[in-house]
DNA sequence: GTCTATATGCCGATAGAC
DNA sequence: GTCTATCGGCATATAGAC
C-alpha cells in the first residue's frame, strides 16, 4: 500500500526546503509551481497568501523536529542525548546548503507577520528548554558543563548551534557542530 | 568644519542598515532611492549592479568592525576585552531590529555571488581568531574558560554570539548576549 | 552626476471556465 | 482542484538628455 503524497504536502515540503536554502524573500510561487508541477494559481488554492504558506511550513517543521526530540530515549545519559541532538541538527544541512528553517526565518523576521514570529519563538523556546533539561541532567551526572542556570546555558547552547550551522554552510564544512558539542562536555 | 557625507556614502550606509534589517532579498534600489533622495538610476551610477553594492557594503562594514577591534586596548585583561567585544556586538542590534550584516548575509549566502561569500568568510575568520586570542589570554590569566584549542573555542563563541543577536531580536530582548559572555567567564 | 523615460521580467494574487 | 488569462505593481537595469 504505497502512500503517495498529496499536492498540498508536496507544496509544503518544497516550500520548507526552498526556505531553508534561500529564505522567505528568496523563493516564489513560481519556484514551487515548477517543482511540484502545478500552476501557481493552484498553489493559491491551498495557501491563499504567502504568509499562510510560511506559517503552515513553520508548524509542520516544528512538529517534525518535536517528534525527533521525543524519539530520543529519556533513559539515555545526558551526553548521548546531546550527541543525538547535535547529529539531528547537523542533518538540517542537507546537501550542505540548508540551515534550520526557524533560524532562517529568524533572520527574515522583520519581513514577516506577527503570527510567524510567535511560531518561530515557540520553536526556539521548545529547543532551548529541551537542551536546558539535558544540561541539568548532565550536571547532575557530572558529564556536562553547566555554568549558571540551566535555562541560560540552554539558550546559549542553542544559539551556538544555530550560529554553527550558518558557519558550516558558509565555509562548506561540517565540523563546526561537533566543536560546539565538545565545548559543553566535561573533559575526560 | 562640517563634513557632510556624499551621496555615495549615504547609499552605502542605508544599504547596510536595510540589509541588517531585512536581508539581501528584502530591500530594493527603490527603498534606497527614497531614503537618500535620488532616483534609482543615480544609484546604478555608483553601484552598477546590486551585487556590486552588497560587496562594497560588506567591505565597509568589515572595516568598521575591524577598526572597533583595534581600538580595544591590547593591554587590557582578557575578561574586559571580551566584555567590550560583547558590548560592541550588542550595538549592532540598533533599535532592536537589526542583526550583524555578515550574519544576515550568511543566511542569504545561497542567493549571492562567490565574491560576497569570500568577503563574509573573511569577516567570520577575523572575528573568530580575534576571540580565540582573547580566550587564550584569558586561559593563561585564569579568568576565562577555554576547553580544547582556542581556535575551536573562538569559533563556538562567535557562533553563540551570532545566534544570540538573532534570538535577541526575535524575542525583543537584549539580555541574551550577556548570557553568552557569562558562559566563558571563570566562576568567581 | 542626476534626471526622465523605458525595457523586460518576475512578483503575489484573483476571476472565471472546466 | 486545476487550469488559462490577466491584473497592477515592483524588481533590476539601461539609454540618452541635460
Amino acid at each position: 500500500m504505497e502512500t503517495k503524497s498529496t499536492v498540498r504536502e508536496q507544496i509544503l515540503d518544497h516550500a520548507i526546503t526552498l526556505m531553508m536554502l534561500r529564505g522567505y524573500n528568496g523563493f516564489s510561487y513560481r519556484d514551487l509551481s515548477e517543482l511540484v508541477g502545478v500552476k501557481t494559481s493552484s498553489i493559491h488554492y491551498y495557501f491563499p497568501s504567502k504568509d499562510d504558506l510560511v506559517l503552515e511550513a513553520v508548524n509542520q517543521y516544528s512538529s517534525e523536529v518535536m517528534a525527533g526530540l521525543q524519539s530520543i530515549d529519556a533513559a539515555l545519559p545526558a551526553g548521548e542525548k546531546l550527541a543525538t541532538y547535535t547529529r539531528l541538527f547537523g542533518k538540517t544541512l542537507g546537501d550542505g546548503d540548508q540551515i534550520c528553517l526557524c533560524g532562517m526565518l529568524a533572520a527574515d523576521i522583520e519581513s514577516l507577520p506577527e503570527s510567524v514570529r510567535e511560531a518561530v519563538q515557540a520553536f526556539f523556546r521548545a529547543n532551548e528548554s529541551w537542551l536546558a533539561a539535558v544540561l541539568a541532567q548532565g550536571a547532575k551526572e557530572g558529564t556536562l558543563v553547566v555554568k549558571g542556570k540551566p535555562e541560560s546555558a540552554g539558550r546559549t547552547l542553542f544559539a551556538a548551534l544555530q550560529g554553527s550551522v550558518l558557519a558550516s554552510r558558509l565555509f562548506h564544512t561540517k565540523s563546526r557542530l561537533e566543536d560546539v558539542e565538545a565545548m559543553w562536555r566535561v573533559a575526560h
